[in-house]
DNA sequence: AAAAGTGATGAGTAGTACTCATTAATGAAA
DNA sequence: TTTCATTAATGAGTACTACTCATCACTTTT
């Protein structure tokens, strides 16, 4: 059974899903037909494992690495890299995920749709926490740019998922995260061409912000507290 | 044969391409199967020259009604929101391109495909007119705001295109426009543009920077990553 | 060693896109 | 009107493919 989602495997990124035949399947696996029967109900659930199993192993270490990253920046950045790398190097998966499975009824009920909702929801985290500590302007809904990046990154590399063309993962992440970065930050000029104040400004900064906090709490709520002086 | 293929759109936006059996197909245009394939090399080909047809039909005024429109925002206005509407009005055409015609070899001889090129091609000629101007800086490739923007759009409407929700035209292209706008715009935006934001963001935003304080205030001081003097 | 349980087998079925020899319809020439 | 030629439609098949199931072989338990 291991020796048959191995071979299915193979066989899906090789020939793409109609095409591949469980006759195909089970003489690579040194099996009868019959045999993946008693295993998956059907050639759509032996694809849903196959896929589900490979997509536990992509995303196993990809908590790790993003722990790893400090700044909004960086982490998108690494978002949309990470994504677009392993549509790289992995067409045949992922044209497999786009086209069959994510069309099919039974994808809500798949780890997959699971593992990717964990993983979209890594993204508004980041986006979210941006615009809490400042960074971001607050008045775009995340989840279209979160709709933005992972649709921008897909349509780009549908020439390369058709085999008929490539593209650079480090590029296309610099452009996009450049553009989101833009898109979203509060202060006009493109932050990338400022140099980062150094810690102690902000530290001061932030610290007359603190303070003013604390004053504002320790006395009544502010509830209306918003006149500019 | 227009019977044919009015009745095979019908049934391929009701079923699906694989659900949709030639066999019903004839029955309802009311001839027997083999007439089909007097007409069509096969039931792919049906269904390209069902979109085909139909596709062409969609785009008939695009040109006049874009240029009716004036100002870099309201083109891309306009190009988003009727993209999000076409898939809003049409799912099961939409469907049927992103899911099977698209990710076929015959694809790129198909006049889905040219008319899609042309399409987005204006976009590319909206972004390239602003750089001209002076209005939109010139140092993100274009082809990725594109991207971002079709890709972004696609993304959105999943879950309405799997029908298990709906979204709103409107609401998505203003916020998409505005993504697009802000990241591409060389000037800071009129202050006017930004409005305030609500008590409870800037409440949350400096609950979070105060947050970051304590914690830097509590350890040593604030390690720097770089080592500059 | 016998029995019970488990896993594999492969011949067979159902369903579907597609074919083709035959028939019907249409239109032009006599 | 009749005859002939050309074109359109027919439907009984074919090939192929996912899927089934009664049977067999092998393992473990008694």
């Amino acid at each position: 059974m291991r020796e048959i989602m191995q071979v299915a495997a193979q066989v899906f990124r090789e020939k793409g899903y109609s095409e591949a035949l469980t006759a195909q399947i089970a003489a690579r696996a040194h099996v009868v037909e019959g045999t993946i029967y008693r295993y998956f109900p059907g050639k759509r659930e032996l694809l849903i494992r196959v896929v589900e199993q490979w997509y536990e192993r992509i995303l196993a270490d990809y908590d790790q690495q993003l722990k790893g990253l400090q700044g909004t920046r960086a982490r998108l950045r690494f978002l949309i890299w990470r994504h677009l790398t392993v549509i790289h190097n992995e067409p045949g998966m992922c044209r497999l995920i786009f086209n069959q499975l994510r069309a099919w009824p039974e994808y809500r009920r798949t780890t997959v749709f699971d593992l990717t909702r964990e993983y979209t929801r890594r993204t508004l985290e980041i986006l979210q926490q941006a615009i809490d500590a400042g960074e971001f302007r607050a008045d775009l809904p995340l989840r279209i740019v979160r709709d933005m990046i992972y649709g921008g990154v897909e349509h780009h590399t549908w020439v390369y998922l058709r085999g008929e063309g490539d593209f650079s993962p480090d590029t296309a992440a610099d452009a996009m995260t450049e553009m989101v970065y833009r898109g979203l930050t509060r202060a006009a000029p493109a932050p990338a061409e400022l140099p980062a104040p150094p810690a102690e400004v902000t530290l001061r900064r932030l610290e007359a912000v603190a303070k003013q906090l604390e004053q504002t709490a320790a006395g009544p709520l502010p509830r209306r507290g918003r006149r500019k002086a």
